[in-house]
DNA sequence: ATGAAATGAATGACAGTCAGTCACCTGAGA
DNA sequence: TCTCAGGTGACTGACTGTCATTCATTTCAT
């Protein structure tokens, strides 16, 4: 592993551990088993790791997604394999989501995070056009479009449970939520089967 | 005015010009026309500022929605004003909105974003059971749940265009986004006239 | 030998503290 | 009713320790 990528995986883990507001850059940097200077050869402030670390992030949640859904499966069980995924990645890193939106939007770097996510909607667009294709679900709106309101109503139900939300009866507001997104997702596809 | 409300106002005045990270504690104060330890005595941090600077918006974005969504319109005019006055908001403040999800997501304050949004979550709700009542849309699920669905989609929506993106065509995208999330809406909901 | 990479002590800026001030209230005595 | 001593707590701003960032120097690879 390079400098760079140990600076990043360093950060994750001291971020998750103490918080980002709590996170020293020395913490870093003695995590990382590197010198002060040697941070800013590579990142010139501390938030500016931000887009790095959700790039991470969003990798994993594809990767993630990309494994849940099986190919050959119908539409909507591939839908609910979706939900799923993203569920459980929400759950699994909700300290790093958290930690994401943070430093993005408190920096000039939220324009970033379109370009972050864009194989994530463009995953999304193609089983959706495959839908469209078999008749599946309605065709009266365009897969991209249809890709970023699946994509941003599915990890915003997800948030509210994970990252907003206290952690009482979790599990099961969490089936109920997932359970209610998936019918919610079902008719706003105009699935038919 | 008292302190706390000059506080929270300077706050939210700097935080917009400076943007959150440039802001110092002595830029708020000396926008308050106050000393630096008074601020401590209200807020016992910078960051802090952030669930009562997120309420001021909560309490705007529902005071839009309330005026611009009529009694007795039909429920699908209804969704439509909702989502224009979303759009509207999330327009006018992007600025603000950023900087709340900064706030909040950066520090433990994260847990009270549902509570500020609560009054939100419950007007919709109400709207919501009004529609299931009069047959207007389907039935088959919770009124709150329905509410937090469809916020989460439409804020998500609107920050995808005004937070997110560039700003080359934005009021074209803006339009075509609104268009696809009301009719996303209008399936989800299974509205029948 | 040369330049690139790495170092870590030094610097300046900032968040947060705290000992002290002051405006105002309360109630006892005249 | 007036007055003033004692009490309260909101407010102040100079001070301190911490931290992000810099940069003169050293180490390393070619």
């Amino acid at each position: 592993m390079n400098k760079k990528e140990k600076i990043v995986q360093s950060a994750i883990q001291v971020f998750t551990e103490k918080g980002v507001e709590k996170t020293t850059v020395s913490h870093i940097v003695k995590a990382a088993g590197i010198a002060q200077g040697t941070f800013y050869l590579y990142f010139p402030s501390k938030l500016s790791l931000m887009p790095a670390i959700a790039e991470v992030m969003v990798q994993l949640t594809l990767k993630t997604v990309i494994e849940a859904v099986e190919e050959s499966a119908s539409f909507d069980e591939q839908l609910k394999q979706f939900v799923d995924a993203i569920f459980a990645v929400n759950e699994e890193h909700h300290e790093i989501q958290a930690m994401i939106y943070s430093g993005l939007a408190s920096t000039e770097h939220l324009k970033e995070w379109e370009n972050v996510y864009a194989p994530m909607y463009q995953w999304v667009s193609t089983i959706v056009a495959k839908g469209q294709e078999q008749g599946a679900i309605r065709g009266d709106s365009h897969p991209d479009q249809l890709a970023k309101l699946i994509i941003g109503l599915t990890e915003s139900a997800a948030e509210q449970i994970y990252l907003y939300d206290e952690e009482v009866d979790q599990g099961i507001r969490a089936s109920e939520q997932k359970k209610e997104t998936l019918l919610f997702l079902t008719y706003a596809l105009g699935y038919s089967n």
